[in-house]
RNA sequence: GGCCACGUGGCGGAGUGGUGACGCAGCGGUCUGCAAAACCGCGUACCCCGGUUCAAUUCCGGGCGUGGCCUCCA
């Protein structure tokens, strides 16, 4: 068994080869926390940790160090902090604060409700300021960035291979460019590596004045505080292959005599919404803090896990139906007394390029401890409680119901019989009669 | 406009240069007072047009459709 992963550098799959398999290494790029995250957000975040399962289950426990960053500095968040803090007797800076603490505090309980594991390390942005200005220093000296009207700007022509992650040349960028260019910028292609905030805006004392990072510094500064400057795997969402995760490379190798930053970078395909893109002028759009209100959270999880994470995805009502009966019933069988593992079609389609819908194949095939193994490598805690629906239902009114459908039953009374089990369908309740004799129930969708 | 990805049966979704994964729904059966659940059985799909090949859903070219990036939206 080789664990090969589809590597956006080479756009092929790969074996994986770690660095050093006793301190595997994975940055994944987190969320910025100034609204609720939406279902596309939890896809890497759902992906992701079953990598980190994967690699855990293959390189053991204590082997793995996973970061995911959390962006509390953003033009968004200053936007939102600052409609906050009208009328209130508390600063742009402390509105933030406050802004970002909660978004990152619901989404921390969301994310543990989808099935995630903490990562190792989740830090925040602001509390590595120092490190930005540090490595934008570096990249200044060494000739990559350029300070113009207080930003600082990295320059790209310096970088030779500028554009090797994104597979285009800067010619092809400049040709296909649709924006206007700030005119202090040396190349159309530079990007803000720190830029100048007025006295409403969070800043920090830096060489260039008080002011604030630009986006995408902050993933070069964390991940090299805690990964190293070089490490395994980068991963996120395929829309960040460019700018973001091109602009990091720079940046980083830049910094880094031109050390490569990561090895792998491992990118999960985008989410539709019953076949539309999800936007917010659609009214479509989806956040996982409300689907959680309806929807036990290992139902999201698995719905996500039927699909190929590089395959786009269409996210849909009728499957999440599909997910939950398959796992209600999976629940049911799967044996009590196991711990995560794989068997060999299982794990063999897990390390092909994390091939869940396949893995997910081999499982419906499985026998009963085989089957609860395997749920638990995906992150899944085979236990029928985790599946029971947020709709209230009065237990006890139905097994009173059930009590006397069993006496007519008994009585040879089918008619009240029936009267009894469809009134209880009405209000969504499902009876079973088991081959036991007992009668179960559950809550139908 | 430039660059890129995807298009499989009623639905979801793997995969492959050559006898139709897997699941949901549906149909038939066992079980049941009847159902439900469970179990057993049932399916000649690969967007269109060319090309390569003994053979293409799978490779190549073109088209159409959907989506992504080029605007700090995963």
């Amino acid at each position: 068994m080789t664990l090969r992963l589809h590597n956006t550098l080479t756009r092929r799959k790969e074996a994986f080869v770690p660095l050093d398999p006793k301190n595997v290494r994975m940055y994944v790029c987190g969320p910025t926390v100034y609204d609720y995250a939406h279902i596309g957000n939890a896809r890497p975040v759902i992906v992701f940790d079953v990598l980190f399962r994967l690699l855990r289950h293959i390189y053991g426990e204590n082997h793995v160090t996973y970061v995911r960053n959390i962006t509390d500095v953003d033009d968004k968040i200053n936007a939102r902090a600052a409609e906050r803090a009208k009328g209130r007797n508390i600063s742009v800076l402390e509105a933030a604060r406050e802004l970002t603490e909660e978004t990152a505090r619901i989404y921390n309980d969301d994310v543990a409700a989808l099935g995630c594991l903490p990562p190792t390390h989740t830090p925040r942005a602001t509390d590595n300021i120092g490190e930005m200005i540090a490595m934008i220093e570096t990249l200044v000296k060494a000739g990559f960035a350029y300070v113009a009207q207080g930003h600082v700007l990295f320059d790209v022509s310096k970088k030779a291979d500028y554009g090797k992650l994104s597979h285009r040349s800067l010619d092809e960028m400049i040709a296909g460019a649709r924006v206007e260019v700030a005119p202090y910028k040396k190349n159309p292609m530079d990007f803000v590596l720190w830029k100048p905030s007025d006295a409403n805006t969070p800043g920090w004392e830096s060489p260039w004045g008080r002011g604030r990072p630009g986006w995408h510094i902050e993933c070069s500064a964390m991940s090299a505080r805690y990964l190293g400057e070089t490490f395994d795997i980068h991963g996120g969402g395929i829309d960040l292959v460019f700018p973001h995760h091109e602009n990091e490379i720079a940046q980083s190798e830049g910094a880094h005599h031109n050390h490569p930053l990561a090895r792998y970078w491992v990118h999960n395909g985008f989410l539709q919404v019953e076949g539309e893109k999800m936007a917010k002028s659609l009214g479509n759009f989806v956040t996982i803090h409300d689907l959680l209100r309806d929807w036990p959270g290992d139902v999201l999880r698995f719905n996500m896990l039927r699909t190929h994470y590089r395959q786009p995805t269409d996210w849909t009502v009728a499957g999440m139906k599909e997910s939950w009966k398959i796992l209600e019933r999976w629940y049911d069988m799967a044996g009590a007394d196991s711990s995560p593992r794989a068997g060999g079609g299982f794990l063999d389609a897990l390390s092909d390029d994390l091939n869940t819908p396949q893995a997910i194949a081999e499982l419906h095939r499985a026998d009963a401890n085989d089957l609860a193994g395997g749920l638990m490598l995906l992150g899944f805690d085979p236990m029928p409680v985790r599946l029971v629906s947020k709709k209230p239902v009065d237990a006890v009114e139905i097994s009173r119901a059930i009590g006397a459908r069993n006496a007519a039953r008994k009585a040879k009374n089918f008619k009240e019989a029936d009267r009894i089990r469809d009134e209880l369908l009405a209000q969504g309740i499902q009876l079973k009669d088991n081959p036991d004799g007992t009668t179960s129930w559950e809550v139908k969708r």
